[in-house]
DNA sequence: CGGCGAGTTGATAGCTTTCAAATGCCGTGG
DNA sequence: CCACGGCATTTGAAAGCTATCAACTCGCCG
């Protein structure tokens, strides 16, 4: 990246924190809804979020799941260009852009860290749209199971269980297939031994296996 | 978006001008190759390129086309993660990186400038994966078209013109299906009156006509 | 005028969606 | 604590789309 990595001081840092506000929001609870006014940015503490984008036919498009640390809430135009809805129960530091602005003329490395974030998102937008135009179903579950891997909070590395805070359907809308889909997918690969369905949120991955056959 | 609108005052732009080289590059030219060190980053004066990234098993994802006044090659990691090749003769504005990080320093506005620039393609982005998503060929070629009819150097109002500067292939590869798909989805198109070949790459497009179906 | 590559068209095979039904899971209320 | 109800998930069968492979046409350039 052309951008050095920007690290906040303690100054910094602390400006931000005044303004911040952890909330709490259970499972499957819409924190903001596409359309309305964007009035605060989000940190996700812990848990997990959705941002999806419903469009005139009735498709709901996922675009990103945010976890721990993942920064969203971007506005175009003053509004949520989408909603975003918590997956589970999920610890979040609220940031008013009213106060933000206003922090960012004191600070503008801030505005920096803000904008790096959103390259972030850029680079997750680009392999997501790698995942979701595979020709094959399975290609695209198994690499988003690897995504989801990666996600320490989620993914127990010594037991190598997945515990999915989302369910069939969204992942059918983040990789544009039907639900029954995931369903059939999964199937398919337990059949092949790469995954192993404990319970429906909980599965077990042979992530070197997956590797090896994708 | 919570970035106010940025613009260079003289200065600043006469800076940036110093450092740049206008180059050209005819058409079907590689600028740059997934994997390269990313020394340069461009702006296109006049022309169209593409952003292409091979994956291992072959398959070559188009990321995005680039238009007049588009910014594009970016670098994850010292190297470009994608290759970019032009569409049709092209004139870009060339700027080194390194001067450009020399640059950056005095100039702070100008590293805002460019990072408003990879927010915009943020957004192309999940445009990008919405078109490429629909579960119908048809809506995603239709969707393709009506965002090439926005550029104004391809797209002629007055006689409803559109000149495409990319291949069948190329729109194959953005919106990930097979090229004989592309000629097969532009004959139904006509079928339905909403478009007119004209020739391979000039095509009459009914926009308020293709609106009211899609 | 000839030749090559891009584009188009046809037929079939393969994959995913759709619609329907069955099963399983979980929270609620008794 | 257990039974019930509702919803998510799974599974099945048929229909619909798109990919693939192959042949053919067209347009451009030498």
């Amino acid at each position: 990246m052309m951008f050095k990595k920007l690290v906040l001081d303690n100054e910094e840092r602390a400006a931000l924190n005044a303004i911040s506000t952890k909330v709490f929001k259970p499972a499957k609870k819409v924190i903001f809804t596409q359309g309305d006014i964007g009035r605060n940015i989000y940190r996700i503490c812990s848990g997990a979020v959705r941002l999806e984008h419903q469009l005139k036919d009735g498709r709901n498009q996922i675009f990103a799941f945010f976890w721990p640390g993942d920064i969203f809430g971007t506005v175009e135009g003053e509004v949520y260009p989408s909603s975003a809805t918590t997956l589970v129960n999920t610890h979040l530091f609220q940031i008013p852009y009213s106060q933000l602005r206003y922090l960012i003329q004191k600070y503008p490395r801030i505005q920096t860290l803000f904008l790096q974030e959103a390259l972030k998102y850029t680079k997750s937008a680009e392999q997501h749209l790698l995942l979701a135009t595979y020709p094959l179903v399975i290609k695209r579950l198994a690499g988003f199971l690897l995504e989801c891997c990666k996600q320490k909070d989620f993914f127990d590395i010594r037991s190598s269980i997945l515990t999915l805070p989302m369910d069939r359907k969204d992942i059918a809308d983040y990789l544009g297939f039907a639900p029954e889909t995931t369903s059939r997918t999964l199937k398919e690969l337990e059949d092949m031994d790469l995954i192993k369905r404990l319970a429906t949120q909980r599965i077990l991955i042979h992530v070197e296996k997956i590797r090896r056959v994708f």
